[in-house]
DNA sequence: GTATTGCTTTACGTTTACGTCAACGTCAAG
DNA sequence: CTTGACGTTGACGTAAACGTAAAGCAATAC
């Protein structure tokens, strides 16, 4: 019988180097080092050396869809801290809810916006099709 | 009877200055120049004036939705060329409707992660109201 | 041992998207 | 007729998001 338990563990413990996390996510290791400048994350040092763990990548990744959505990399950072925020107290817990209602307002605007968009490439490629139609 | 062809004339040859549509779409006259140096707009002229029409308004809107779903500027030209482009024979029709999917395409990469953001909005809450929950 | 490879920091360069003067033309009001 | 109010064209400034080049340490490869 195996012992899970290891492997998880070896899961848990599995570390990257920089370069390796960059060419993972496909972006350049400057990249990555710009991204800990402004404090979007925050690997580990062994001595000198970058070591980067599982929750460096699931931040990474968090970072790479704000910017696919848009988002400028300072707002980006204001999103990671509301969900990292250590929320204890109820004023804090207040504070995030009424955070999260403006990070859904801006999404669902943005959804609005994309809809439309998509709407009238259908519209505008229907047209095409007709007009395609009409040449033969 | 009132003339309602002459309504649509007048609808259709109304004009604006820079500073009426900048205000009208809140932004300023600087950055409707600036999208004119990149050619995403170029009003008439009359003398050394620009002249803005009914058009230029449609333009104006497509570049700033455009940037709220945060394409960059050239990006934003080349699918207004698109549309505007002549489509008057087969080849160009083809090469149109490739271009359509293309974009298709891209919007609905950013669909899903929007999608997936408000997902993740929407768990995270419920967590948070769990957490007050308990400190009650 | 030295050469290569990969990590590090420091620092200046670049592109995008405008902001911000400066200097000037023009037209109606006082 | 001059004073605003608004228009125009440069030209330079700036913030964000990296790119790039210089120079150094550290471990493995030969």
């Amino acid at each position: 019988m195996p012992a899970p338990a290891e492997t998880t563990v070896a899961n848990l413990e599995t570390t990257w180097t920089i370069r390796e996390i960059a060419d993972d996510f496909g972006v350049t290791h400057r990249t990555v080092r710009h991204y800990e400048d402004l404090g979007l994350i925050a690997p580990e040092r062994r001595g000198t050396t970058r070591v980067y763990r599982r929750r460096d990548r699931t931040r990474l990744a968090l970072i790479l869809r704000g910017k696919r959505l848009g988002f400028p990399l300072e707002e980006i950072r204001t999103i990671i801290d509301l969900y990292d925020r250590p929320r204890g107290k109820a004023s804090q817990l207040e504070y995030v809810l009424s955070q999260i209602d403006d990070r859904r307002a801006d999404l669902e605007q943005r959804r609005r916006d994309l809809d439309d968009a998509l709407l009238e490439l259908d519209r505008f490629e229907e047209r095409c099709r007709q007009d395609l139609e009409r040449l033969r």
